[in-house]
DNA sequence: CCCGTTCATCGAAGCGCTTCGACAACTCAA
DNA sequence: TTGAGTTGTCGAAGCGCTTCGATGAACGGG
């Protein structure tokens, strides 16, 4: 194995001198920079992390908690992680993967070994029991998702309740005077999901300030209970014109349910979807939706993350503003 | 901080007779074993990862390479995914993710900074370019999934051949005697994917050995795309009356526009699934399916990598012979 | 009762790096 | 021409742990 010591043999200089080149925390020349980049390179020279962490203390990896629970969408979830790694990569951080099964005493275990210098938790619950952990924690955290209450967190997601607005509005702007919002499955809103419970909110306060008559149904991810209820809506609202779905996987089976009824989309019936823009463009027929931005959410996590591993203060939220982009799949009532 | 020679102080013996309570390594009396073990629970003690990992040159991490191209399946992935860390947690290790994007440098980078001590590799291509590097590797790796030459590696899969002959041989023994195999999106076979190629030998191979007329058709994951194929299909071949899917998204889609096509399932048209049990189970109606044993590929992955760094032989190839549970889906033609 | 073993424990070295203080060599204003 | 700064580099300490060899105590066979 290729140590500093190797290096600075090679390169003529002392291994403070490599190390100073390498972290750039004391100026170097421009000589003595180029000649011990070039044994680095020559001697194939990478810094063993483990003896980096000790002498550091900072092992320059991250941890994410990523959620196991049913009901979430598993395509979501992979968006994040990777915007997360990649992100990550770009400060010069890995990326260490913790279940949720492992929980609490895992986060506590990688950050108390200093195995990881900082936490990054997925999918958090408005009593997310995991609170009061991540506030003791003596190691900067972010969460994704926004719990009831934020002291003492640094939060980050997309304003769902901003979301839930924007797509009544949306509709209510093309004229249509019922809609619904087709949102999680049942368990997600029972274990107190954020951004499930404020995209309803959102959806019905919009709906009532604009006078628009709104109901909520939560469902099953799967094709049948879209069909089913679609069925069941067309049932109990004979006037509805307007659908919001937040639930990815059955949005293609609830447009097909109401075509299936008869309801022409968009022209007897508009739907706006929540979900990343790609599947908004993939579909078959192209959805007006609003973004969820996973990308740009691990980004900015890790962005927060890396500001509070150098000291600096960093709002305790960020929210980011809902983009509704139309497409084919509404239009006026 | 509490570090190891606060434990030993507190216990009243020396900070190496405290490490090998810890590895066990030595032979320790019952008494002194149970007085440093109150310690550390007494004053929270846990080890710095850094100083083991420096000392012992071992880290404790393993890292997994998660596939991001097209076409595959992500909720399968994740499978595998929380599978390993599950498992590799079993045997005291962490797992740091890598994405394929960051690819043969980011193995290198972090198998010779020693941040982990082995790698496991996922989505192998039949000719992986990151074959060369795996095997020069100076640490243990384990494939999921077959490349074309398996010399110098160690491999393990789901044994597709025979699962695709597993499906044919169910179908051939209800009496079909024209069958298709329904298969992953056409990407995935041009970039020369072992499991799907593997998959449609398995197929045809059985077919010809039972006289069943077979015929492969690649398809997009979406429901659109299955619509469309199942139409054609019943045009090409209005004989048909036994099919395979092998791929994940669209296997309901599939039964949904048989039926739409006014083809009873299984009455006039029978499927057999390759999907996680789970998925199999779930679907609306329960599918014959061949188990795509995520878990326990990881979980076994993770056992032959620790074998392998116990210096253990352990076996190249290890194939997963196939489990077809039949359901509803199919039955005699 | 002595000597060779085994058992339990200790002390010290060392893993490979970062960082702090020191210092020689310059630079430049007074 | 001096003294105060600045720049570039070095040496040494030390991060917290594991591991090796040493050692004293207990044991048992001859």
């Amino acid at each position: 194995m290729v140590k500093i010591t190797d290096v600075a043999r090679h390169a003529g200089v002392s291994p403070s001198t490599v190390s100073y080149v390498l972290s750039g925390k004391r100026s170097i020349s421009e000589e003595t920079i180029r000649r011990v980049r070039e044994s680095i390179r020559e001697l194939g020279y990478r810094p063993h992390a483990g003896a980096r962490a000790l002498a550091s203390s900072r092992s320059n990896v991250l941890a994410l908690v990523i959620p196991l629970r049913t009901g979430i969408h598993v395509p979501v979830v992979m968006r994040f992680a990777v915007s997360v790694v990649t992100s990550a990569r770009r400060h010069d951080h890995d990326v260490l993967l913790l279940t949720q099964e492992e929980g609490e005493e895992g986060v506590r275990r990688v950050a108390d070994s200093a195995l990881v210098d900082a936490v990054i938790v997925m999918d958090v619950q408005l009593h997310d029991e995991r609170l009061p952990m991540l506030r003791a924690l003596d190691r900067p955290a972010v969460l994704i998702g926004f719990p009831d209450d934020t002291a003492g967190l640094t939060c980050i997601d997309l304003d769902f309740r901003a979301a839930g607005e924007a797509c009544v509005d949306h509709l209510a702007a093309l004229g249509h005077r019922r809609v619904g919002l087709i949102g999680s499955p049942p368990e997600v809103y029972e274990r107190g999901t954020g951004y499930a419970e404020r995209t309803a909110e959102g959806f019905l306060a919009a709906a009532a300030r604009q006078g628009v008559a709104a109901t909520v149904h939560p469902c099953e991810a799967t094709g049948e209970a879209a069909r089913e209820l679609v069925k069941r809506l067309l049932d109990e609202h004979p006037d509805l014109t307007g659908v919001v779905v937040h639930n990815e996987p059955i949005v293609e089976p609830v447009v097909a349910a109401f075509r299936a009824a008869g309801r022409r989309v968009p022209g007897d019936l508009s739907v706006v979807a929540m979900c990343p823009d790609e599947q908004a463009e993939h579909a078959e027929l192209q959805l007006t939706s609003v973004a969820i931005p996973a990308e740009e959410v691990g980004r900015r996590a890790v962005d927060l993350l890396m500001a509070k591993l150098d000291g600096d203060d960093v709002p305790p939220a960020t929210l980011l503003p809902p983009r509704l982009t139309e497409r084919a799949s509404t239009a006026p009532a």
